[in-house]
Order: structure tokens, then sequence, then C-alpha cells
DNA sequence: TAGATTGTTAATCGATTAACAATC
DNA sequence: TAGATTGTTAATCGATTAACAATC
């Protein structure tokens, strides 16, 4: 494993450059330029070759990249190949929301499994949210025992911390964090924090 | 107006603290240092002064900062003194969730309307939804009418631009895009872009 | 005055952009 | 060969961190 040396930035690009592949892969769309490729991606050619030369080589000079080639070539890097396994912890407005989100499965996650501390929420069937729900308690056995490397977090802020020590004691290795809670974690586990409140704070600054 | 040089990422921060302040004002917490808060907030205490020194002094050396003076100045400069009016267009999935999360309305902002383009989402009434669902033709006209300044989108990525280009017609100066699209709009316009497949599909490589 | 903590300057770090040589 | 476009190096830019003088 030699993974080290990426940027956050670059990773988090990779996915987005992973995504215009494939909307140009079912256009049928053969090989496609930095600039093509950039644009579509809303950053500028020399940051996406600047990106990829961080993962190897892929293109041909005066040519472009082979869209199938890169398009593999990414979602080996980043883990996608297969089907990755993933638990949502949280099945309230967000977390349900999350749950029924297709996204997620076209970029090559799937929810197995959720998990809440209320019992009306664990009383969901399979049926009603497509995943089983089940109790908080039984989180960190059954990370353990389907070998599941990473979550969702959409828990209220009060339960964020207790949440995140059970998954990385159950050995999960990236989180994404919905909840306010700042979440303290080994430096081997990796979070995305995604605060929706800040977000939509920090933007009342340039409405005026 | 000189409200110019605020680097983006610092406006962010001042969002986080904001939330903060409003914490250890609920605990009756008169004073903080930059110790205290930035590391409730998750960062370190010089980035947290360079922050603040962006937009003026408010501490008191050898003391600290008062907790309500401190936060009253944040508000002001965020614009969150008054509740601001913001628009939501797309009510799938995602838009309905985040129209019954509580979290924007703690934060100073209020969803006075949302917006579909499907008939049987319009349907929904102020009773279900907690605020009105309109047809997403009268959008530019509401947006305009109500002098909004802020929206949220959350629809498909092939509606994003479309929606985004009537926003900005109508006047909007800030967007929180949930959409996949990248969104054009001129300069002036500010835009906070939340990628979920993109925030996951990242998170996968840390993985391992 | 002594201790504490801010505000600010300087140093470091990393990321973006520009430019161009390599090469298909 | 000539035109195009990559991969890479160098220059720029901005943001973070460290350090400390100012001052309560």
């Amino acid at each position: 494993m030699e993974k080290i040396d990426i940027p956050r930035k670059t990773v988090y690009r990779l996915s987005l450059y992973q995504r215009c592949l494939q909307r140009f892969f079912e256009q049928e769309v053969d090989t496609v330029s930095s600039e093509e490729l950039a644009s579509s991606a809303g950053v500028k050619p020399p940051q996406l070759r600047k990106d990829l030369a961080h993962v190897g080589q892929f293109g041909t000079r005066g040519l472009g990249y082979s869209v199938r080639t890169l398009a593999d070539a990414i979602s080996g890097i980043l883990g996608l190949s297969v089907l990755q396994p993933v638990v949502l912890v949280g099945v309230g407005n967000l977390g349900a929301a999350l749950l029924r989100y297709g996204g997620f499965r076209r970029e090559g996650y799937e929810i197995i499994s959720a998990f809440d501390a209320d019992p009306l929420h664990v009383k969901s069937t399979t049926e009603e949210m497509g995943v089983p729900v089940l109790h908080v308690d039984a989180l960190g056995d059954y990370v353990k025992q389907h070998g599941v490397r990473m979550a969702i977090i959409a828990v209220p802020e009060s339960a964020g911390q207790l949440v995140a020590d059970t998954l990385v004691d159950a050995g999960v290795g990236a989180i994404l964090n919905f909840s306010p809670a700042v979440l303290n974690v080994p430096d081997s586990v990796e979070i995305n924090h995604v605060d929706l409140a800040a977000e939509l704070g920090s933007l009342g600054f340039f409405a005026n």
C-alpha cells in the first residue's frame, strides 16, 4: 500500500472526474482532452492534469485520455471497482433521506444497514426503507462481523462522538459526518464533515 | 459596503464560531479564550484569532472574548441578526428532508417557500410540509416579489442550471447547491456546492 | 507589577496556475 | 513533419501556523 501522498482535495476531485467520465462513457465518447474533462468537472485543465499526475500517467500526448481507461483507473484508485458496503447511523429526517438517495449507489456504494436509538425508527422494516434498520446497540458488532469500512453519521450533535467512537473501535476507516459535532478520531480515520447549517450560515454573508 | 476581502474559508469558520458561541451563551459562560473557543470549533487558536482579525477587534488581551459581544458581532457580519428568508427548489427525497430540518432555523434562516416541477409534490400543502410548495414556474416572480436573496437547490442534475439561471435573474445572491450539477453563475453570485456523492466517493480511497 | 491572552507580523506550508519541453 | 495535448517543472498565490510584541 503506497496510496499515502495524495492531497485530500485531489482525491475529492478524482471522484468528480470519475462521475464526468461515466457521463462521457454513456454518451459513447471514446476520448476526452484535459480541456473537455476539466470543464465538465468545473476545474481548470492544469488542475486536472496535476491531479492525475499524483496517481499515474493515463493520457496520450496530442490525443487526450481514453474515457474507458481513465474511468477504470480512477475507479481502482478510489476503490469503487466493487460495490462498497456502508452503514448509516441515525434515521431521522436527514438520515432517512440519505437512505432513499440513489446517488450513493450510482457512485459504487451500498448502504447495507441503518441504525437508530429510537425504537420508533428501529421498527421500520426492510420494506419501508429498503434496508434493515437496527438498534444502535448492535452497531459495533454488526460493523465487525460484516467488515464494514465506511459509515455515514446523521445523528444529533449530542450523540455524534459516541457513535464515532463505536465505529472506530469496530474498525471503520472513513466517516461521512452530517452531525454538527466536531468528531475526535485517530489520524488513521478519515472524516468528511458536511455541516449543513454552517454551509447555509456562511452564505448569508455573501447574500448581502 | 466594504465586506469584500474576507476569505471564503474564514467566513465559513465564522459561522462555526457563531454556533459554538451560542452554546457557550446557553451555558451562561460570559467569557471565552481563543483556546477554548477554537477547541470547541475544532480549529487551532491562532486560526481563530486570524479569522477574527479579518473582521475586527473583539477581545481583551489577558482576558479573552465576551461571549455575548462576539456572538452579536459575528451575527451582524454574517447578516444573521434578522431571520433570513430562503427558498428551496426541489422537493424530492433530499429537498423534503431539508424542509423538515430544524438546523437552518436555529442558525437564523427560514425557508419561506418551496418549489417543484412535479405536480405531485406541488400538491403538498403548508400543513404537510410546514411551508407552501409551489410550482417551479412561479419561482422567478416569487423571488422578485419577496426580495429573496438566498436559495437552496435540491433538484436533479439536469434541472440545476436552469433553476440557477432563474434564481440569478430574479436577484438571488447566494445559492446552496445540492445538485451534482456544476452551476455557471456570475461572479457576483456565491455558490456553496454540497456534492453528496462526491463526498462519499472520495472517502472510499481512505477506507482502504 | 506579574500573568495571561490578544492582535499582528513573519515563516511555513500546500495548493493552484502558468509555462513549456516531451512526445504522440 | 506539423499540430495538438500531455506530463512536469517553476512561479504564484493563498492559507495556516508559529512567534512575539502589545496590552489588559
